[in-house]
Order: structure tokens, then C-alpha cells, then sequence
DNA sequence: GTATTTACTTACTTATAAGTAAGTAGTATG
DNA sequence: CATACTACTTACTTATAAGTAAGTAAATAC
């Protein structure tokens, strides 16, 4: 090992992440990877051995990090209310950081670039996504916390529709564009606006 | 003109504008717009010179293409309806038929790799649709055909929002969160849902 | 009927992409 | 202390990207 705790692996997987954001998948090369971190092109073969490697690599960790706030399924509707304030805290912190598109609109425009792999990586993160948005909806309705009509399957796939569009739209439109989605998406669920 | 009537600019730019919903800006080259075409790279650069140029000209004919639905305000509760009903049709129509993304999306997505008379593109886009949908959910509104809460401006952007969402959804994750969106939008306006 | 313009092709250039084979300096193992 | 492994670098390959300069055949203008 060169550095002291080998590091590397993930300095790369930060840049890549953040270049596979804000620039999408064929938009970043190797070495826009290599060149700021001070190593070689081929030391990034070495820990991801093809750029897809590398791409399944960034989904899996955005799905680890998101499984924080989707792995556990609420009990009641005041725990249901706390983890969609969760995931809401969660989307807004990437959205106005740093004006960073969602990993899953990425994989959608580059859809017949990216490798199987990542497409499969990608269609769990939407199936893990709806399935405990679908259950936190459907617990906090019956609990009176929240109020929509529909099904909740129907309005957890339109929540998350809204806020992945509305990260792109707020890019390439007006910045704040990204909060009047939020604003829009509290009230149309009866929750309070501050 | 080799061809009696030199549509070859105008088979350029539907194919370039085919790979550019499907493969984003960056995934595509000039190759594979030439290739099928059966003409040479050189051939593209004489109609659009730089890669910029043909950007350009995909968002402005779709500006063009959306402006049929955009440039009218409604001037009362039913052509409100009706003009949004346009735009159901027009987004359904564009989702179901290949799976390609909007190109807003495509614009966000690779944002700093497009030029900057793309992003400018892009925003009048941006600008034009919000614009134009915030008019006719104002007018629905006062005259009962629509229901919502807060601001109109936000209701619009979260629209659009949920619309270029549901798309990379829809190619992401399961082809029918297309059609789960639309019917959340149509229940949370108060509209019939067939 | 010559001159110019249009719409290309041929043939290239320069840059950069992903990927690889072989070498090497430290680190850990027995 | 020798061996093997880890984490790289050096130096390359092959492919492809956008872009261009010079040539050309056909249509149009005068």
C-alpha cells in the first residue's frame, strides 16, 4: 500500500459518483476520474476493472444509503410521517448541495449505455423505492396523517416521479423550482407548509 | 442536390433527435447518425457544423413542436381542460410510443456537457411550459374545473416535475409507473380517471 | 455557356476513450 | 529471510470521437 490505509478505492468511488451525477454515465471518462486524484488511469482498472463495474459499484452504494431510510417499514402513522420527512430531508439535501441530478434520472437517459448490470441495479432501487413509499402512504392514510385520494401504490410512484423531475427541471429551469415541487407535493398530501 | 428534394437535413436531425432521447448528448456520435443514413460525417457537419449546432436544433423544433399547446391561454374553464388534456395526450403519447426520455431530461442529465445555447434552450423551454400551465390551472381553477391546493405556480411545476419523472421511472423500473402517474395527477386534480 | 452555389464525399487530423500487459515498490506471511 | 500478494505505474493498443481541408458533381444564376 502506498497511502497508509488504502483509501484509494473509495476516492475513486466518491469521484465517480460525483462525476456520474453531473455529467452522467457517458459523459465522464477515466481520466477525469484519475487526473484530480494524482493517479494513473490504470489504477482505476485495477479496482473496477470496466467502467461498468465502476457503475454498479455507484448504484450500490446509492442503494445502501437510501436502504437507511427504506429498509424499515413504519408501525404506525406517526412513524410513517417521521420516515417521509426522512426521505424528504434526504432529496432535498442532494438536490440543493450541489445541484446533483438522482443517480436513478441518470441511469434513465443513459438507459442503453449503461451496462445489464447496472440496469438491474437500477430497477431494484425503483422496486425498493415504491414498494416502502407505497407502505409509508398507505399506514399514514389509514392513520389520518396524510390524506389523497387514489391508490397508494399510484401516488408513491408519482411522489417520486415528481421529486426525480423536479431535480432536472430545477437544472436546467429555475433553481427554485426544486422547492415549489416539495411545497406542492406537502400540500397535496395535507401536510403542514412552513 | 444529389436527392430531388434535399431532405437529408431533415433525416439528420430526426435521427439525431431519435439517439438523443434514447442514448443522451454525450452517448451518441455523429457516426451513428450517419451510418444508417447511408451518407458521410462530413455530411452532418455541413448542415450543423459543431455538435452544438444540432443540439440547438433538436430543442428548437421541439419548442416549436410543444408551442402548438403552449402558445394559446385559455380563456375559460373548459378550454382550460381541454388544453391540459392536450398535454396528457402529448406526454402519454411520447412515453408509451418508444420509451424515449423527454428531452429536458436529457438536457439536465448532461447539463454540463451541453453547450451554453443548449442550456439556454433549455431554460426558455423550461420557462415557457411552466408559464403557460400555471395560466391554465389559475383559469380551471376559479372556474371549478380543477381542484388543488396552494399557489398555482408550484401546482404547474410539480406537474411538469412528475411528468419527466414518471419517464425515467417508466424505463428505469416498471413500464406501467408511467401510467400510475398520470392517474395520481388526474385523482389529485380532481379529474375523472377512465 | 461560363460562373457560382449547393450538397455533398474523400481523406485526413487531433484528441480522447476504455482497456491491458508487464513491471515495481512496499507489505504481510511463513 | 524468501516468497507472495497488494496496490499501484509505465507504456502501450485499439477504437472512436468531433472536426476540417480539399475536391467534385449537379443545379442555378447570369
Amino acid at each position: 500500500m502506498r497511502t497508509e490505509r488504502s483509501d484509494t478505492k473509495s476516492k475513486i468511488l466518491n469521484r465517480a459518483e460525483d462525476l456520474f451525477r453531473q455529467r452522467s454515465y457517458s459523459g465522464f471518462s477515466y481520466n477525469d476520474i484519475a487526473k484530480p486524484l494524482g493517479i494513473k488511469n490504470a489504477a482505476i482498472h485495477y479496482h473496477f476493472p470496466s467502467k461498468g463495474d465502476l457503475g454498479v459499484a455507484i448504484i450500490q452504494r446509492y442503494r445502501r444509503l437510501l436502504a437507511r431510510v427504506t429498509r424499515r417499514s413504519p408501525q404506525n402513522g406517526e412513524q410513517a410521517r417521521q420516515q417521509l420527512e426522512a426521505l424528504f430531508d434526504f432529496e432535498s439535501g442532494l438536490a440543493t448541495r450541489d445541484r446533483r441530478v438522482c443517480p436513478l434520472a441518470v441511469m434513465a437517459t443513459d438507459y442503453v449505455n449503461i451496462t445489464p448490470a447496472m440496469q438491474s441495479e437500477g430497477q431494484q432501487l425503483v422496486q425498493e423505492m415504491t414498494e416502502w413509499l407505497t407502505q409509508v402512504l398507505k399506514i399514514g392514510r389509514d392513520d389520518g396523517t396524510f390524506h389523497f385520494e387514489g391508490q397508494a401504490a399510484d401516488k408513491a410512484v408519482a411522489i417520486l416521479a415528481a421529486f426525480v423531475g423536479a431535480r432536472q427541471i430545477s437544472r436546467v429551469g429555475r433553481n427554485d423550482h426544486f422547492s415549489s415541487t416539495v411545497t406542492q407535493i406537502r400540500r397535496d398530501l395535507g401536510l403542514p407548509v412552513e
